[in-house]
DNA sequence: GTCTATAAGTAGATAGAC
DNA sequence: GTCTATCTACTTATAGAC
């Protein structure tokens, strides 16, 4: 009765679970036998599972975004029109990244890639890097069809990402306020960071 | 020879080495032991000086922001223009967030807001609030010129802070990619978001 | 104000039985 | 695969001498 599950994806449950405590204390505060207890095994077990701290962190980050690239890949690749499909775009951004786990990690990449540089090394190669390319190539669909002006691919990732990165920061930073929504409210920012991002492509920046 | 400084601002000397390590190795992963040895004094005498580890962070947090504020309230008292005005603030933001160590000082608040709350809200209320109103104060003085249109003012926070503290983010959490700058340029990124941001303000959102 | 010494607890990690 | 038991090293924090 104390196995119920047959094991089958036992990694992945440790990989969710441990996903969601390093979120919550950080990763220097997040102890192992935490992770153990919340799975309900003990360090020992966890330690026949992953090798270390560190492996167990960066399988959270890799399980993490390739879900959520995939989703962008799909988008990219559909048959619907530049404006509309960057919009949709946007909103699984939005989705992703404020209210998922992976996009809340960003901070916690930085904590831990000083002592570990390699896991924010294949964060970037692995999602940042593709991701961008997925978004460019969008817009460059635009510009080639006359509705998008060109513009400089990486101000158009600072100004896309930027906002949604800090907003997912901020919410976790001040979980603890009561009038949270009201500060800082994903719908509205979502609306109102779109509609201003399609209308500077539209006019051609800088 | 040993104790050349008359102790004059120990306290300040302690709490600046004290935010290095911080941002470097993140609250949890900097031991008490890290930061005396840094100083070169003992853990007994950090003790005398601060009654434990917390307080130690939230003095960095304070000292920090109270002189990037400062900042910020000089430039919106004079007497500029709303335009030039509002661009020498990103300025300054970019700045203070980018480069300077307080701004990249916002995902460590956010890891150690969970196991003290007061320091994210004490954060809030004497620094993130204070800078919007001042920002505020700024547009709402272009609006009366006639120079900006009303824009909803969260959502001016989003778009002006968004891409500034990610950027910092971005720029810790990749510090070790050899090409950093020609990723993440400050000077590029900065012009072309002023850009942005100043040309939405004249026409109008949403 | 600064030190040495140490208390009291917890971290990551492993050995070996079942 | 999972457990109990254990090791070593390091953590925050304090007591008391100088």
């Amino acid at each position: 009765m104390s196995q119920e599950k047959p094991t089958v994806d036992r990694r992945s449950e440790i990989i969710e679970i441990a996903t969601g405590l390093f979120l919550q204390t950080g990763f220097a505060g997040t102890p192992i036998s935490a992770v153990a207890s919340a799975c309900g095994i003990t360090k020992a077990t966890l330690y026949h599972h992953f090798t270390g701290k560190d492996q167990l962190f960066a399988a959270c980050v890799t399980h993490g975004y390739g879900t959520a690239l995939e989703e962008v890949q799909k988008i990219a690749r559909s048959d619907t029109d530049p404006e509309p499909k960057l919009r949709h775009v946007i909103d699984v951004l939005y989705d992703v990244t404020v209210t998922s786990s992976v996009g809340k990690m960003s901070p916690l990449i930085a904590e831990v890639s000083h002592a570990f540089p390699g896991v924010a090394q294949s964060f970037h190669q692995d999602y940042i890097s593709p991701q961008e390319k997925l978004i460019q190539s969008i817009v460059d669909e635009g510009v080639e069809q006359g509705v998008f002006k060109p513009q400089d691919p990486r101000l158009l990732m600072h100004i896309l990402m930027g906002p949604i990165v800090t907003l997912s920061l901020s919410r976790q930073m001040f979980g603890a306020l009561e009038d949270l929504d009201s500060h800082f409210p994903i719908e509205d920012l979502k609306t109102g960071h779109a509609e201003m991002l399609i209308q500077s492509l539209k006019r051609g920046g800088t």
